[in-house]
DNA sequence: ATGCCTTAAATCTTAAGA
């Protein structure tokens, strides 16, 4: 089973790259980020386009910012839109979605920027973290935390860490909110399969950065450790930061091998065998204010 | 030079990203 997130920068700028990449990369399970657009938009853009592929989908957008969603063709169930319980700003925006998908519990996560450190978008950030812990902690064993975490865990995930000393991504109180969410039994597999490798997933697109290979490694694939044990391959697709129409951020891919009993999931017969169905409806997030 | 690029939304400029 391929596992798959990436953080398009807008869906409707990335669907000429989205949907080859599909077809090459053919990943059973997506997590995107960064739609910029509400769901039904999303399923206006690309619902028959994915159902054409084989994949059942979710979405929690909203109009022109953040926006998550969950393609899967391994089955996708218990779909919840949302961080539960989490902060809003003021009121909970689109950065969160989970599902079951071939077994597995699968979270698309927009981790909020927090723009400087001390302001009340960090304030948010910490909070909004501190909440997803409590999620994960609290959900089945078998689970993949993946999306843009918006951190950098180590200094070797930064291209000029002394560039970013006091700066958003790799201040202390966000280290230790990821290090608290990984201490729920989370690998970091990409890390995991590349100890000593310049591994980035974010590159600005000022500057030739992208050419320079100053980037970032803010996109994570967190594995729960029966999945992470799984893990045959863990790498960042760099071909997709490349030509015409890139996002900002590559996407990451990481393939697991069948479960020991062979259970991927519900069995998902291929869309020409089973009847057309609509995308999977969604409630609206809940609104939870701050206080 | 608090910028270099790309996005969205509302204009002909601003906010946001990280």
């Amino acid at each position: 089973m391929r596992i798959a997130t990436w953080n398009v920068n807008s869906v409707k700028q990335r669907v000429p790259r989205l949907l080859p990449w599909l077809d090459q990369r053919a990943p059973d399970v997506v997590c995107l980020q960064e739609l910029k657009l509400t769901e039904d938009v999303f399923g206006e853009l690309l619902g028959s386009e994915l159902e054409a592929r084989g994949y059942e989908w979710a979405a929690l957008g909203e109009k022109s910012w953040n926006g998550v969603a969950i393609l899967s063709r391994v089955g996708l169930t218990d779909v919840t839109p949302g961080l539960e319980g989490g902060p809003g700003f003021p009121h909970q925006e689109a950065r969160a979605l989970a599902a079951t998908c071939g077994g597995v519990r699968v979270h698309s996560l927009y981790v909020p920027n927090g723009r400087v450190p001390d302001s009340d978008h960090y304030a948010y950030k910490l909070e909004w973290l501190a909440r997803l812990r409590e999620v994960v902690a609290a959900g089945p064993a078998d689970a993949v935390v993946c999306g843009d975490m918006n951190i950098a865990p180590a200094d070797a995930d930064v291209f000029d860490p002394a560039a970013y000393v006091g700066h958003t991504h790799v201040t202390a109180p966000e280290r230790d909110a990821l290090n608290a969410l990984l201490a729920c039994g989370l690998r970091d597999v990409v890390r995991d399969r590349w100890p000593d490798e310049r591994v980035f997933t974010y590159w600005d697109y000022r500057a030739g950065m992208f050419h320079k290979d100053c980037g970032m490694r803010i996109d994570l694939i967190l594995a729960s450790e029966p999945v992470a044990k799984r893990v045959e391959a863990a790498w960042v697709d760099r071909q997709a930061r490349k030509g015409t129409g890139p996002s900002d951020h590559a996407p990451v891919i990481v393939d697991l091998d069948t479960a020991p009993d062979g259970d991927i999931g519900p069995m998902v017969p291929p869309p020409s065998a089973r009847p057309s169905r609509g995308r999977t409806k969604l409630p609206q997030a809940k609104i939870v204010d701050r206080g």
